[in-house]
DNA sequence: TCATCTCCTGACCGATCGGTCAAGATAGGA
DNA sequence: TCCTATCTTGACCGATCGGTCAGGAGATGA
């Protein structure tokens, strides 16, 4: 294999590898989220991001390869993100937190949510693993805490594990089709008050639905 | 141009020309859904719809004119589902409809789903006259069926349009992002009993979010 | 039977893309 | 100032893909 020269253990990277790479990586990101694994070139992501073709790959050996960085930059963020959806015993306090923070990370990252949901979308070839073990934990640990919420008679009974397919999938989809949701709205980008609104609305209907009357 | 032969106005298809442009935008659908459109080559949609692939090229001339009448054979779908919500006054049973159909739609049509998905996500390039006219004006519509509900007391006030991003989100995520859904519940495929259980919890929590007191 | 239109398909072509390479430029410690 | 490791890059290559084409096979109606 001629991998790209790496960096022994313990020695710190070199500085202008280090931005080089961070370079690399944003424009890589951007450029698969528009185009796709295959649609995306490594020559138009070497254009984007300012440096020769070769230079790609002699920092990421391969497209896949760099796909695969970009991919778990975008899933540790999220699970970072993750993590800050519990503790709280109040629900409505969790949920409305956690609401929100999705959609932040929507608005503040759609092009690391496109790259994750064209991964799922196409079978999630490098994510199948992550997704049956630790996401499955984590959404196994939230399920408890929310069907202990339910055995308190803080919230009506629901199915846990559906309740976070509603919170991904009403969060995700203002990055996923953001223009979809642009032109219904009739509006060419979506400003902080549509952020607002979009969570008002999400949060409001959600937790009125799980609240006991 | 070289278009391929078109049978003039007034005159049947004939039958095999039906039958095979059948064959093959059924496996163009599915190919398209897995690989994406640039990830998707003539050569395999050919393979999957048992036909050379000269004879793909015969029938639809490019490969960009195969892909836009998959999109077009979606949305048509899509929209005569769509169709189906309203008339009632009752929102209670115009929603409850209206999600079960969506989820049926995704159980039944996965891979159309996701073609949509996959178009949308990376802009939208052959859709968008679609989202801003058509589709923006049957929100429209809806919208204001919504609007009228809450003036009459029906439901809580709430964003119409958030309120339709929800549903086409929380519906289609069983589609699209049915790899995600399968690892996190622990199974192999998605069941009728899933799919019943999904339909609940998201009528559920829905309703009880719009109802008023 | 013949003529004509439609259908079928293997072989081929030009373009594009991922990846390689060799040779030079640069940086930095001894 | 050397020496060495790292960085840079234009040129190139093989593979793949969308699309073409010519010529033959079927079908159909007169």
């Amino acid at each position: 294999m001629s991998a790209p020269v790496k960096t022994l253990p313990g020695t710190r990277k070199s500085a202008i590898r280090q931005e080089n790479q961070a370079h690399i990586l944003l424009a890589a990101e951007k450029v698969f989220a528009e185009y796709g694994y295959k649609g995306a070139t490594t020559g138009l992501i070497a254009e984007v991001a300012g440096v020769p073709k070769a230079n790609v790959h002699y920092y990421f050996g391969t497209k896949e390869n760099l796909y695969r960085h970009v991919l778990e930059d975008i899933v540790a963020t999220w699970f970072a993100a993750a993590a800050e959806f519990d503790s709280l015993d109040d629900p409505e306090a969790a949920i409305s937190h956690y609401v929100r923070l999705k959609l932040r990370l929507s608005k503040e990252r759609p092009m690391g949510s496109k790259v994750f949901a064209n991964e799922i979308i196409h079978g999630a070839p490098h994510l199948i693993g992550y997704l049956q073990t630790t996401l499955r934990q984590w959404a196994d640990a939230k399920a408890a805490v929310i069907e202990r919420w339910a055995e308190q008679g803080k919230i009506r009974p629901v199915d846990p594990r559906h309740l976070l397919f509603m919170i991904w999938a009403t969060t995700q989809t203002y990055a996923d089709f953001g223009v979809q949701v642009t032109a219904v709205l009739g509006v060419e980008e979506l400003t902080d008050a549509d952020y607002e609104r979009a969570a008002e609305t999400l949060t409001t209907v959600i937790l009125r639905g799980l609240l006991a009357g």
